[in-house]
DNA sequence: CAGAAACTACACCGAGTAGTCTACTTTTGG
DNA sequence: CCAAAAGTAGACTACTCGGTGTAGTTTCTG
């Protein structure tokens, strides 16, 4: 009617929203169609019409929310600022999507059918690893500028992650951490950022 | 008969290592106590006599696993040696933990079971974690000689095992990586612990 | 408004599984 | 050596779940 989609369309969202909630509540094998249709207010028979099998499903929601979620651009080099300032804007971008619900709930899901069927999550995850390591262009670019003395520019980034998510992605991810305040954030990013620089800074 | 064990405690050990063998390759859900007493050549009946359900022996199989890995003693600091060899010593036997095919296994398999219950395997999780930032009496003492200047202890050692974690641990865990090398090892030992100097050295 | 396309409820199938029971055999230890 | 303790095979129950088939209703579209 005024509706702007048609009903099938709301049908194949409401499944898909009700499946990235069931997955990530119960896991893939104990989420079952049935749960999946009553949450999402559908026939069974009707996630059928869209989606091939259970797997199918599985796939199509993995790789469907990572492409919602990994648009985030990356910040580009600039001559004029100072090292600090960029490294530091970097890092609150890799600290606003690691820490976002929705990048959360959907690391668990597919790292945990990762540990049980390799191949089926790898796609997605290698998208994940993809946003991750973005800032290595940046690195590249200060280093071409001779600002930073670095051999080896994936691997410095993964340093400078591995930093961040020390303490704003795997305590969440896995304890019952919650995200962290305003003061904890600011000190994680003056103290990765300082390391980085001890170590690659001209 | 010349046998130091007695028959039920070589059963229940074989459950055991049946149990950790076929958690870890299927998961928790996918696997079967059919499955375990066919691989552990043990009638299913057995594994009831020593077990009271699947979840028992899940967590059975969780803290035996957890304390047959930790008792990694913590190299103690040592005022007549410089920083940089020690800390190489540590990031060794860290590394050596991490890279451990056992203790991946056993984090795998608490880990897929986390995100469906967090409960559950969340005492194996804590001990993993306690074992894991066991250094932090090594730098309080080196602070206190002077030698590093360190406001928070346990961050610190987050950080430095972050950095290995990072390299060492996670590609492992979730990808298909295999191990360090010898020569990535050392690289990553002398880059994460001038990365640590280069902050807090004295 | 009419026919096509989509959705629905619901019964149903087959496969798999946790856990029990039983009648029998093996191991253990005094 | 012999009873008690432990182990065994495998049938069995009760249940869940992925997926299909159907007959009828709703929604879309020309």
């Amino acid at each position: 009617m005024n509706d702007p989609l048609k009903q099938t369309d709301r049908k194949r969202a409401s499944i898909v929203e009700a499946a990235i909630a069931e997955f990530h509540a119960r896991g893939f094998l104990a989420t079952s169609m049935d749960s999946i249709a009553a949450r999402a207010g559908v026939s069974k028979r009707t996630i059928y019409n869209h989606f091939a099998s259970k797997d199918d499903l599985f796939r199509s929601i993995s790789s469907e929310a990572c492409r919602r979620i990994l648009d985030q651009a990356v910040e580009p080099y600039r001559e004029d600022r100072p090292l600090e300032e960029q490294l530091a804007k970097i890092a609150e971008q890799k600290l606003d999507l690691m820490s976002a619900p929705e990048f959360q709930k959907l690391v668990r899901v597919t790292l945990a059918e990762r540990v049980r069927r390799p191949q089926v999550a790898a796609d997605a995850f290698a998208e994940i690893e993809k946003g991750e390591y973005g800032a290595t262009n940046w690195i590249r670019a200060a280093v071409a500028h001779g600002r930073l003395a670095v051999e080896d520019p994936v691997r410095a980034n993964k340093q400078f992650v591995a930093l961040l998510k020390e303490f704003a992605f795997w305590p969440q991810l896995f304890g019952t951490r919650p995200p962290l305040d305003a003061s904890e954030r600011e000190r994680v990013i003056d103290e990765t950022v300082a390391m980085f620089l001890g170590l690659y800074g001209a």
